[in-house]
DNA sequence: CTAATCTCAGTATCACTGACATTG
DNA sequence: CCAATGTCAGTGGTACTGAGATTA
């Protein structure tokens, strides 16, 4: 024992913290911003939903959505109207464009994803993908129910 | 197939990066910098070394050394002395106190790397830990020799 | 002259906090 | 009254860019 081996390359967290720097880099390449991008992935994937319930799904915070589907509605890739069952929340929804937007954001995230992993067999990317699930969901404590 | 199943959870990239917050959160609450943490580590694994080799083996950027050695040298975890024989340089070095300190932070952050990676086992941790480390060294172009 | 180093000033973006008004 | 929602203003930190001065 005595020093610790190597502490740069050892510690799970600090790989973590580099490795996604990394992969933001190519993802902001790509042309998705994250906080857009998780928001068009949850109203594809869970259809229309309130602000407040993509915060939830998208792991983000209420007022960054905000701004993000401001950004979203101007370009015409969602509709915001106001629910009339529950007046406090607003309705997203995806619009048509804004489901091409996605598709090809997603072509884009694939080649991402290729170069992200590229040193990885396939099997060893199953694997990668299962544990970093299997920890992010640990740590998510929020139940994530609908609203 | 059709439609990804499982764009916010199946995608490394984004588990990576959401992880990869928490994980700096929690590093934070050790009170480790991580700009910081990297310089030490790397001066107490290679030794003194140019603040410009310290950005190479940290990963970081030179400019946010500077910034980062100032604070170090103030608290006395470092000494930054001109290099003479090669007058452009500083030579970094890790002082008493400071190796104190990153043994210090060290323990704490063997906590953190336990919350962390509370639901693996240690098998899947030694996994994790090489699949990471094997795409960080991939996507590491810089040959990272010494000066 | 080119290249490397150190330094400073400034930027972009993410993540977050606190507050407030509206509605349930 | 309390809780949830949407909104806004502002903060802190990371990562980065560009420039300048010094030395090799």
């Amino acid at each position: 024992m005595e020093g610790v081996p190597e502490r740069l390359t050892s510690k799970p967290s600090w790989l973590l913290t580099q490795l996604a720097t990394h992969a933001r880099r190519l993802v902001a390449e790509a042309g998705a911003g994250p906080y857009q991008y998780r928001i068009l992935a949850a109203l594809s994937e869970f259809g229309a939903s309130s602000q407040a319930g993509l915060a939830r799904r998208g792991n983000l915070d209420r007022s960054d959505v905000v701004a993000a589907i401001n950004e979203l509605a101007e370009r015409g890739f969602v509709e915001r109207t106001r629910d009339e069952d529950d007046r406090r929340r607003n309705v997203v929804r995806l619009t048509r464009p804004g489901a091409q937007y996605l598709r090809r954001l997603d072509r884009s995230l694939e080649q991402v994803q290729d170069q992200l992993l590229a040193p990885l067999s396939a099997t060893d990317r199953r694997t990668l993908a299962r544990l970093l699930t299997r920890l992010l969901d640990h740590h998510r404590s929020d139940t994530g129910r609908d609203p």
